[in-house]
DNA sequence: CTGAAAGCGCTTACAG
DNA sequence: CTGAAAGCGCTTACAG
C-alpha cells in the first residue's frame, strides 16, 4: 500500500485522518493539545499511508538537522567497534543521527570538507577525536560558525567541553605492575613532544617509579615517537648500552608493537628475558605474540560520554560539568612477566 | 563582513548584485544565459556578503541529496586510510559527499540506521562494501526505495552493478611464490562456507598446484574461518600430524596472525622452519614478526572505482561496464623464504 | 539574456 | 483542542 517515491505528504496523511494538516504535525512532533481519539486517526493514517516526514522541508524552516558529525582518524575505528555502537544507539535515543567524518589533521582536503560540512550548517554539533585536534583549523572553524562542539581526549588543551581519559594514572598503574613482579630497571618510550598524552604517560611512569622508591634514571628514557619505527629503533638503542633493563613501558602500543619486533630480531625472548607493554589496547595487542599487556582507554565510552554533553549543550541544559574524566584500565597478558633472576629465585628449590 | 547566522540569502546577494535573486541563482548553478559582466558582478556579490547556499531548500526541491552512503565493517577505515582519502577527494570533484556509515550484518541497530538514511531519501546513493552484503536487508531495503546502489566485492554474488576484487589469481600468485621457493608441502587455511573469497582463494590455491604438477591433498586443507582463533586452532592440528608442512597459506591475514602465534607458542621458527603468508594485507601485517608476506586487494581502489560507477549510474550515463575486476598484488615480507631443505642445500659448499 | 510567479513540504506564530 | 495563514530559501517552469 505504501508509495516509495516520496508522494505521500503531511497533507495526504491529513486527507485519510479526516483532519487538517496542522494537526498531523503536531502528531508527528509529540505537540499537546491533541485528543486522544485524533491522535489514534493520524497514527493509523500514517501507517496506512506509509507516511516518512520530509527532512528537508522540516530543516528548512527549523534550521537544525539532527545530526552530529565526529571527527575521527580512520584508526579509531577498529580499536572499539562495540563501543562504537553504543555510541550510535545513544546517538539516536536522543534524536541525532551520528556521521563520521575521517579527519586528517592539516590536510588540504579534510579541511576543504570540513569548511563545507560546518558552513553550510549541516551539522548540529561536532566531535573532535584525537589526534583530529592537533590542527587548530577543525576548532576555529567550528566555533567561527557557532557550532556546539566537544572535545575527546584532545592532544593539546583547549577552552573547549571535553572528555579526558587518564593517562597519567594508567601509565602508573602499569609502571607498579612491572615493578610488583620485580623490575626495578624498567625503561620508558616516550612519546612525541608536545602531545599532552607524552607527558601525562611519562608523568604516571615517573610516579609510579618514586612511590616504590626506584631512581627515575634519563638513561631509561628513550623517544620512541610513539610509533612503530620509534618503538624499533628504541629498543635498538636500549640493547646498545652496557645496562640493560628487564622490562620496556613503550608508552604506546605502536612503539610497543616496534619493541616487539626489534627484540625478536635480535633474538630476545619476550617476557622471559624483557617485558615489554603498552598503552592504547589497540585490537593487535592481543594477536601478536606472546599477547600485549597494556591500558585501556576505551575509545567507545569516551565518545559515548562526549555525545551525551554534546546533547545536553545542543538542548541548552545548564551544564555543570563540561570536563569529564574517564578511568583507564589494566589490560594483562603474556608479554609482562617476572625478571630472569626472579624467575630463576621462584624456580630454585630453596626458598 | 560576512555574516556567519546564515542569514544570508539569494535575494541578499542580488541585492548587492543589483539583479533579480533568479539570476543570482543562475550563477551559483551555472546554468548559460548570463553576460559575462553580469557573472562577474554577482561572484563579487557573493564573495563580499558571504553567501552560503542553503542546502536544506535546494534539497526540498530538487530532491536530491548529492550525499552518497557507503555502508562500511569498522575494519576497512584502517585498511588503506590514504586510498580513502583519494575516494573522498573523486567523490568531492564530482558534487558529491560521502559518508561512511557503520554497518554490522544482521545487526538491529544497524537496521535500524539505514531504514532512516534509505527511507527519509537522505542519501542519493549507496556503495556497500564487505562483509555488509551478507545481510540481504541493506539491498533489499535500497532497492526497495529506489536508489542506486553499487556494491564492492561482496561476499555473496548479486544482480547489482559490482567491482570485484581478483580473489583467485591473487591467491595462485602467492602459492606459486611458495613453489618457486621451493616448498612442496604447502598447507591452506580454509575461509568459512558459503563466501565468495573463500571459495575463490581455495580455487587459486589449487590451480597454483596443479599448474606445477603438485598434488592437491585434502590433508593439507585446514578450515582457519578467516579469523585468529581459526588459524591459531589449524595449526595446532597440522603439527599434530605425521606430516608436517613447510608452508602455509593462510587465506586471510587474521588466520595467518593466529597461525603465526601458535606457531611461535610451539616454538617453530618463520620463516625458518616454516613459511607462512596471508591475505588482505591488513596494516598489522607489517608490524608482526617477520613481517606477513600477502595479497593485497586494495580497499580504496576498490571503492574509487565503485564510486564513479555510482556516479555515472546518478548521472544516467548509460553504463556500458557495471561489473568491473581490479587486480590484486602479491606483498612479500620476511615471513616466507625456501623450506629448511632447501635452505640446507643453498648454505652447502657443494653446489 | 533576465525576471515574476508558483511551489517544494514542512513549522511557526496567530486565531478561533 | 483545531485550523488558516505566512514563510523557511531555494528551483522549476514560464513569460518577456
Amino acid at each position: 500500500m505504501r508509495n516509495l517515491n516520496m508522494a505521500v505528504t503531511i497533507r495526504d496523511v491529513a486527507r485519510a485522518a479526516g483532519c487538517s494538516f496542522k494537526t498531523v504535525s503536531r502528531v508527528i512532533n509529540g505537540e499537546p493539545y491533541v485528543t486522544d481519539e485524533m491522535y489514534a486517526r493520524v497514527k493509523a493514517a500514517i501507517l496506512k499511508t506509509g507516511y516518512i516526514p520530509n527532512v528537508s522541508a522540516r530543516r528548512l524552516v527549523t534550521k537544525q538537522t539532527n545530526m552530529i558529525c565526529v571527527l575521527i582518524t580512520p584508526g579509531l575505528y577498529q580499536q572499539d567497534s562495540a563501543g562504537l555502537g553504543r555510541v550510535i544507539d545513544a546517538g539516536a535515543e536522543h534524536g541525532y543521527t551520528l556521521f563520521f567524518q575521517p579527519y586528517v589533521p592539516a590536510q588540504r582536503r579534510s579541511r576543504d570538507q570540513l569548511f563545507d560540512l560546518v558552513a553550510q550548517h549541516i551539522m548540529d554539533g561536532f566531535i573532535i577525536t584525537p589526534p583530529c585536534d592537533t590542527d587548530d583549523f577543525a576548532q576555529d572553524l567550528i566555533t567561527t560558525y557557532k557550532t556546539p562542539l566537544v572535545q575527546v581526549d584532545p592532544v593539546q588543551a583547549g577552552p573547549f567541553p571535553c572528555v579526558w581519559g587518564s593517562h597519567a594514572s594508567g601509565a602508573q598503574e602499569i609502571t607498579a605492575h612491572l615493578i610488583a613482579a620485580g623490575h626495578q630497571r624498567i625503561a620508558f618510550l616516550e612519546g612525541p613532544p608536545g602531545l599532552r598524552a607524552s607527558a601525562e604517560r611519562l608523568a604516571g611512569y615517573t610516579r609510579a617509579l618514586q612511590a616504590h622508591g626506584l631512581p627515575v634514571d634519563p638513561e631509561w628514557i628513550e623517544p620512541g615517537e610513539f610509533s612503530f619505527e620509534g618503538g624499533s629503533l628504541a629498543v635498538q638503542r636500549l640493547f646498545n648500552k652496557a645496562r640493560r633493563p628487564t622490562a620496556i613501558f613503550a608508552g604506546s602500543d605502536m612503539a610497543a608493537l616496534g619493541a616487539l619486533f626489534a627484540l625478536q630480531a635480535l633474538e630476545i625472548r619476550v617476557p622471559g628475558q624483557v617485558s615489554v607493554c603498552g598503552f592504547d589496547d589497540l585490537p593487535v595487542a592481543g594477536m601478536v605474540y606472546p599477547g600485549l599487556s597494556t591500558v585501556s582507554l576505551p575509545a567507545g565510552e569516551l565518545l559515548a560520554a562526549a555525545l551525551l554533553l554534546l546533547v545536553r549543550l545542543l538542548q541548552q541544559a545548564p551544564e555543570l560539568e563540561t570536563q569529564l574524566t574517564l578511568p583507564a584500565r589494566l589490560v594483562l597478558r603474556g608479554s609482562t612477566a617476572p625478571p630472569p633472576d626472579v624467575q630463576r629465585e621462584a624456580d630454585s628449590p630453596v626458598r
